[in-house]
DNA sequence: TTACTTTTGTGCTATAGAACATAATTATAA
DNA sequence: TTATAATTATGTTCTATAGCACAAAAGTAA
């Protein structure tokens, strides 16, 4: 992990969420103790083994959280989108990390020693219990997502993937296009899929007009059918 | 949700880890709101979509947490041993229950009213950094299980469920025989394949004396062979 | 006991999806 | 520019595993 050049940063109206919660003494703690780091494309921000030391949050950019398979397989586990915090599970569950972070397109990171998090969320409740919503969120999602991979055919998994990229980051002006780019071998491994079946999959459903895709953007055309794609597997 | 007979018992020898974190005060709060109830095996203990009202202590039996998936197929989330939490992601998430809870055999639940609990961590962070710890704990091994559910080949799939359950449940007098005995059914909801699935490879595993089987008991012959098929999946 | 249901075991078939090969296209670098 | 690498696309083969059928065994009830 590279650390990139510090910079000043207004956190009250980045750390949203979190910021509400804290009383002034605690902000200015969070304030000395926090830095901002930058990650280019493709840049890894912690490493699957990786001993644990800060909690994050995303303020600019996409960060993939993914996990190594059998043989050599990557499963992306979760996408963070701006203003999102990761990283800290490992460290709350004693654990070096299980999964990887890589920035998915050029990012800006806040990062705060989980040292000062626990210390912060050992004397502040509300930010005790932020991060008990927070994990309980993720393991709800985390639950279904087992048994939507698992159970689900292709289509249906594929289906799922767009419909989450389209929550999660949302559309273009145009009110149709995915607002992330990613390539075939992501979305495959969103999926939990070969590439060369993503690739398939993404043009049948180009054929049934459902999606129309110019290089790695994808409009999403019929997206009721897309829930329905998603719905019976 | 069927409400058995309630009954006196000591709390504070059955509700392990929590109880040490409460004042005298606190643990006055839990005696006069908690509740024991006994489950039936194979009873109900709350249904996916159920509102969450209540955390839940095992104190004595197995439950397991599943959910339904596509086409009727069930897969079981996790397992439950005494004395172990749950039922309390779905009402910190706001959200109702994702999965439901069965008695596995005849257990004993002690009730708490979730408003309680969260009065309780608001005043007392280490009973929040508590609940912190245990979410997090349980998001790394959904993590983890969403990849080897969807990686692994079924030997590898099925000789990780029975090291789990070994794990979880522990062994009989004779050091071998796993102290659960479940259906093959539910071997297979565990393990992610088919009944037949969990069979066949069940007597494989004989044929290969990594186990041994007598009706539900299963002896592990050879913990090392099982953990060698559970790793190159 | 008998009758009936559930669970377990086994063989056969069908198929979803992986694995592989190869070409076309698009980036990236020199 | 050309050369090289990465990504996308598509066709073919192969196999793990679901799905089904049916029999045997075990458990349950009348």
């Amino acid at each position: 992990m590279v650390k990139n050049h510090k910079e000043i940063i207004d956190l009250s109206t980045n750390l949203k969420g979190l910021w509400d919660l804290l009383s002034e003494e605690e902000r200015e703690i969070l304030r000395n103790n926090a830095i901002i780091q930058h990650f280019k494309k493709n840049e890894m921000i912690y490493c699957e083994g990786d001993v644990p030391q800060e909690m994050m949050c995303l303020l600019k950019g996409k960060v993939k959280i993914f996990k190594e398979g059998v043989g050599g397989r990557y499963q992306i586990i979760r996408m963070i989108k701006p203003v999102q915090y990761f990283g800290y599970r490992a460290y709350f569950a004693n654990e070096a990390y299980l999964t990887g972070a890589s920035a998915f397109e050029s990012s800006t990171v806040c990062l705060v020693p989980m040292k000062i998090v626990v210390n912060l969320l050992l004397r502040n409740n509300k930010l005790a219990y932020f991060f008990i919503q927070q994990l309980s969120i993720d393991l709800g999602i985390a639950d279904e997502r087992t048994v939507n991979l698992t159970q689900k055919h292709i289509r249906g998994r594929l289906a799922e993937s767009l419909l989450f990229l389209k929550d999660s980051y949302g559309l273009e002006e145009d009110g149709a296009t995915l607002n992330i780019y990613l390539a075939r071998e992501d979305l495959a491994n969103l999926s939990n899929m070969t590439t060369s079946n993503a690739i398939r999959t993404l043009s049948n459903f180009v054929t049934e007009r459902v999606i129309a895709l110019d290089g790695r953007r994808i409009k999403i055309i019929d997206e009721e059918k897309l829930k329905k794609i998603s719905k019976l597997g």
